[in-house]
DNA sequence: CAAAAAGACCAAAGCGCTTTGGAAGACTCT
DNA sequence: AGAGTCTTCCAAAGCGCTTTGGTCTTTTTG
């Protein structure tokens, strides 16, 4: 059933026919109820390739997903994906990965764009200056970046979460506690998130005439076995830290797990909180000391970017506005006096 | 620039460019040349909108994401999507993750192959006689299911990992070094997967003069927190089992947490084996005492799911051959004999 | 050497939709 | 009553590709 079909069963244009169905005014309400009634009822769905082909949207919205063998696609992505998806299907978007070469991913980001394979696209993991960011906005395509980059001379719209401020007051918290040494175990130092909680502990520490030594702060890939090997590195030294605060809940097991192997207890002689990005298979107060953490849902964060994209597809959102959510700081019996 | 144009740089009809570039005999091999060596130089890219339209190909293969507030996408997805994605990007083919109600998603089904969205789709998860796989059987269109259903009349495409002879192999094991009581801490029995699994631990026991019961068995969804649950229930039994199957890594790290809990240890008052789907960023090796597997990696899986939807859309695999991957036993120090 | 076959190319008809540029009729206004 | 304005609808022109059904040469064949 097409449009050509349904037109000739009402005695009607495809014109006419098109217009009543997609809302346009000039068509009277009677002749469009008639039309929208035979529609369903002969479960008529307009081809979306032609429409793709006449007007250029898609009903989809893009990410460049990068692969590779060395590549490690991180478990934070399906539970992004959980709340785009939610949002999505609430107003019939669908999502394309576009797998690229991790090393060349701006040759895909121009192919989807000069294909016009999707009506808008989304960045996460931004790091400072990032070229995906300068791209798209030469490009011209409506995006939002999950996560903030730095040091444009344009703005872009991005929500993001308070990655400063949340580990600023976990480590203004361990300081309260008398604790004076803290370290960090952070994720990989070039992209954003993790520049910023470094900044925002560091200005904690600083404020409280502390510093954070070269010794104590570590940067990896987000595994269990990197957090293991920071957490020895850490507490091996000769003077070890008694607190540390640790980017993500699959490391800190490896930290809870270096912790018994040298014998040490938390929060006895170690004070330990972690980045919580809420994953319903893993949660902190869970741990075998409940863990302290800063919390922001990354789910949550998933539906609304599809919000804003959705938004800006259909034109009710514009300019570059960035919004920055606020995290909350979840304290549990990981974190202690200083010893 | 569109074949329209390249056409006429080219004084040669749409027709035979279009002929030259997509491989057809009927156009001189000079001529193609030319044709081909024109497109590169002025960056031609035939706009896939009009190729769908006018072909029906899509160059996509699609996925219908089960979404809604109480679902959760397990992690495992995400890494066989990359293996997916690895494979599709060699072969410039897209996914499209298509949203739907969990428990409607005949719908979305029926939309996507209806309007043509994609060339083929893939199915994981399966139940038994799984509707999914009924429908899109009924459909026609190309597909694989990643895993196996059951109990159909008629035959169709999947790869799966041998699940039953997997966890036969690991009871037969842990029999071998004297456990006399087993036990299981599965996924959820909806799920193929999981009675396979069951199946198998099953066979092991029943051959040697043994049997799985009711009381040592638990199904429940895979998280830290259910695998705790699950293992302390069985643990603080009056006959508690000597020995623990666990059909995943994450459901793992709540049973050791049960038995640390308990003042057992592993694998002095309990063996355990777990299945390892191969996170990068949880590895068996690295549990306090390492964790015995079976392990299949579910990266492979993806990519070779994708690698065979590559195949069925060109016509180069046709039938309904289901194919079946060993799994792989590695003993670690987490099984020891019987106390 | 005429007839048949093969080779190389093309014009035009789709694919199914949206949108432009009217047109016909009904209505208002002076 | 004639001019201007809405309202409602339509024919036809795209969108950019593939594919059908040729035509015109050139080569092969009996």
């Amino acid at each position: 059933m097409n449009l050509k079909q349904l037109s000739h069963m009402l005695a009607l244009s495809q014109t006419t026919v098109s217009r009543a169905l997609n809302g346009y005014p000039e068509v009277n309400e009677e002749t469009r109820r008639r039309v929208i009634d035979a529609a369903k009822r002969h479960g008529y769905r307009p081809n979306p390739s032609a429409r793709r082909l006449a007007t250029g949207k898609t009903g989809m919205i893009g990410y460049v997903l990068p692969t590779g063998a060395a590549v490690e696609i991180d478990p934070h992505f399906v539970e992004f994906l959980s709340g785009l998806g939610d949002y999505a299907r609430s107003h019939e978007l669908d999502l394309v990965l576009s797998p690229a070469d991790a090393d060349d991913q701006e040759t895909t980001y121009r192919r989807i764009v000069a294909n016009r394979q999707v009506d808008a696209v989304y960045i996460s993991s931004p790091r400072p200056v990032d070229r995906r960011v300068a791209l798209l906005n030469t490009l011209g395509i409506p995006f939002i970046v999950h996560g903030r980059s730095e040091g444009f001379g344009f703005d872009y719209p991005f929500t993001d979460i308070d990655n400063e401020g949340a580990f600023h007051e976990a480590a203004r918290l361990l300081i309260q506690l008398g604790h004076r040494r803290l370290a960090l175990i952070n994720g990989d130092d070039r992209e954003t998130f993790a520049i910023h909680r470094e900044r925002g502990m560091r200005r904690a520490l600083t404020a409280s005439g502390l510093t954070l030594g070269e010794r104590h702060i570590c940067s990896v890939t987000m595994t269990e076995e990197n957090g293991y090997r920071a957490a020895r590195r850490l507490l091996e030294q000769s003077e070890p830290p008694t607190a540390i605060a640790c980017s993500s809940l699959i490391m800190a097991l490896g930290v809870v797990r270096a912790v018994r192997d040298l014998g040490l207890t938390i929060p006895g002689d170690l004070s330990l909180i972690a980045h919580d990005d809420v994953f319903p298979w893993l949660k902190p107060e869970n741990f075998s000391v409940p863990l302290s953490t800063t919390r922001s849902s990354i789910r949550l964060a998933g539906a609304r970017v599809a919000e804003r994209l959705a938004a800006r597809i259909s034109g009710l959102e514009e300019g570059a506005r960035g919004e920055v959510w606020p995290v909350d700081l979840v304290v549990r019996g990981s974190v202690a006096g200083a010893p």
